[in-house]
DNA sequence: CAAATTTTGTATCGGCTCGATACAATTGTG
DNA sequence: CACAATTGTATCGAGCCGATACAAAATTTG
């Protein structure tokens, strides 16, 4: 049986997100495109998958990227590996209107929970967002640590699916290529 | 401290409702639309609760319904107590259309938690949704058996603020003029 | 009652988003 | 080296949605 009372409190939350979204002259997608830059890691700074991040086609990304870059708040520079791959990263002034995004004025609702509350709130949206993924076999965007392919020796992290060394701080930061564990 | 990590994942929800709400030919609003009509109760199938619902103008609700109407899915009458209201409702064609709500795609994950974590899910979105409306000044668009203008007598049910008598089919029902008791 | 104001909704215009298609550049493969 | 696959850009057009102006009915005020 379906819980519609439930699904219908996700859809009117879903809608206030997408509602307080237009702030400071950026539309929803751009800030979700400044939060994501914000938490990937450097595997995951590509217009790639940001294409996969947003379900949306390789040229509406392109476009959104271009409209932040003319504002200087991110930055698009050549990998020197692979010359078409494109490497995104915030500016000072990305960061800055980072700091008044306007999603926070939730978690201000938020902190008046308790915080058990808040704890299982957490883990069942979590376990909602990526059963969902699975689902819809598309990626999770989980944080590297919490991937299949990490390895933690007694000296170093490593990714074994990319072969290459992770600092701690990669390992905290969300990965395009994560799956879970 | 803002739960960061939870925001993110109310954010990564909402744009995958979004994503989702494109099916059948329709777009996330329209489908909202069809929802609403079938959960509100007689006092609020106007565009007029609709425009506070979405927080949308009212050029954009009077559209939206319009291509609803051409579609067969809604009709549109002159109230007969007030000839410049509207009064909305769904068609059988809009009965069935709501059958293949791609909405329902959530349920079919979120009944694979436990019931008790389900019914916790639901206060504590409950309880963020109420606090959001109440911040940002606005309806909160909750049962009529849950309004302070609800009277209840042995014999029958009341509204206070229309002064008119409700069945129990329209206490259980959405109300636009709704405010918590 | 007449005039002004408020409420409710429509019509029209234009900016902007986003998907689709076609294309360019680089990398990988047989 | 030819051919395909990957990554991203350019361009076009449909459609959404906010803003403005307008129409019709109800309400308030003098």
């Amino acid at each position: 049986m379906i819980p519609t009372r439930l699904l219908h409190l996700i859809d009117r939350l879903a809608r206030d997100v997408n509602s307080v979204g237009h702030a400071h002259g950026l539309n929803p997608v751009q800030w979700d495109v400044l939060r994501y830059l914000a938490v990937a890691n450097r595997f995951s700074l590509s217009p790639k998958a940001l294409t996969a991040y947003f379900r949306a086609t390789k040229g509406t990304v392109s476009q959104t990227l271009s409209t932040l870059e003319r504002r200087g708040l991110i930055t698009k520079t050549h990998s020197g590996t692979d010359r078409r791959a494109v490497v995104l990263a915030l500016t000072q002034a990305g960061r800055e209107m980072l700091e008044r995004d306007p999603l926070a004025s939730f978690g201000e609702v938020l902190v008046t929970l308790e915080s058990s509350e808040l704890a299982a709130l957490q883990t069942s949206l979590a376990k909602t967002v990526r059963m969902r993924a699975q689902i819809t076999g598309e990626r999770a965007f989980g944080l590297c640590s919490d991937c299949r392919h990490h390895r933690r020796s007694n000296t170093a992290l490593h990714c074994a699916l990319l072969d290459v060394a992770l600092s701690v701080r990669d390992s905290l930061l969300i990965c395009h290529e994560q799956e879970a564990a």
